[in-house]
DNA sequence: GTCTATACATAGATAGAC
DNA sequence: GTCTATCTATGTATAGAC
């Protein structure tokens, strides 16, 4: 599988994340009209993303994301009860969508070699299609509200918990050394991470997401696998 | 070496640090007795440091420095002229004391593969013993104004270079796999910065900071070493 | 549904007393 | 050198017009 591969095979446009999001918040949106709020969604969650990407959530004021995504301070107000939901209900969609196609597409794999392999490469895939929803989530996490915090360190957990299962199969199955799998799932999961926390770095270096995840895969295998 | 050898071979005193600090900024500090601004400099760097352990430089008032490292909000803006120059500085000394230390460490090693493991232990023990400045250091580098944003790049650069010379130096005595040398050491320090990134999670696992390290030297052995 | 105007709160920075 | 009091700017959130 490559990155065009996997782009045709996931279909994540913003209509559907955005009425997903409608779904999971009708309570604290006022708006009424379906098309309204998920064309306006749209537009305040691209217009947030950008301008974190370049200052934190907190130095954004409701007036950059109003000059951003075109509507006025007042309507945004119709869309979130306040700046700190708006928060919370990007990231918990963000989480809820890279953990159900993470584990749709490593279902796909039929033994530990080769759902390692899928594992690292949708990873990364997903975190190069929602590069600015991974940025945002990870680094914004520590803004939360505590319980919220909490949700996004299961999430954390999580996906880890992916990597420790295929692991311990594959040890299981003498494919794999007998390693420290915790240790292992956490350095591999560094990896992955390094890829949109450090995207300038890649950039600059021409190195294709590609390339990257074949990297990836052979540091783990080198490290994994039965010689 | 272990970590507690580490320690005691590397002085680290906060008196050291803030009498540098002092150096570097005279004429941002009005204060001149010495002892004073030493005194009051690790007070304020202890305060901020705790304070953004748990929330962002830009969410921490100038109230909470106050309430927490004892001195008055005025008596504060007698060590630094604003606020984002208390963030620079504090970033910038992490960064000049972390590459001192790693560079001397390093210099101790004599064939690429002692250097490589001393490279990745240095780090992480470093990391280790002041974690709340390489934590703030990663964490707010995003906010600091466009030309000291430039100083932190090169500085993570600076950093990555170490590695990629090891590593090229190893490919030549033919120690070393001729692996993709930029991507070697890439990951390498994705590896070593989940350390203190990441700490709440090894903590809870009981993984020691000699175990950590003991791992990251196994991947990066059996990515580099020739069989 | 969306806008403008505005109330209200909080934060950074300074002046002047001690 | 340090404190308290205060000025001013900026930001969130709401009320009421359109």
């Amino acid at each position: 599988m490559t990155y065009n591969e996997f782009k045709k095979l996931v279909n994540l446009s913003k209509e559907e994340i955005s009425g997903q999001i409608l779904e999971r918040n009708r309570d604290s949106i006022k708006v009424k009209k379906e098309k309204k709020v998920i064309d306006n969604l749209i537009r305040i969650i691209d217009a947030t993303l950008a301008i974190c990407s370049k200052k934190s959530f907190q130095a954004m004021s409701i007036r950059d994301l109003s000059a951003e995504s075109g509507l006025s301070r007042g309507a945004l107000y119709s869309y979130f009860t306040n700046k700190e939901e708006l928060l919370i209900l990007i990231q918990s969609q963000g989480r809820e969508i890279a953990y159900r196609v993470l584990t749709e597409q490593i279902a796909k794999g039929n033994d530990p070699v080769e759902k390692l392999r899928l594992a690292i490469k949708s990873h990364i895939y997903l975190s190069e299609a929602m590069r600015t929803w991974f940025y945002f989530t990870y680094i914004e996490a520590r803004n939360l509200p505590k319980d919220e915090q909490k949700r996004a360190i299961e999430s954390e957990l999580l996906t880890e918990k992916i990597f420790i299962d295929i692991i311990n199969e594959g040890i299981k199955e003498e494919a794999f050394r007998d390693v420290n799998v915790a240790l292992a799932a956490a350095v591999i999961k560094a990896m992955l991470q390094d890829w949109y926390l450090k995207r300038w770095k890649y950039r600059n270096r021409k190195v294709s997401v590609d390339n990257y995840a074949d990297f990836v895969i052979y540091v783990a295998e080198s490290t994994l696998l039965i010689k």
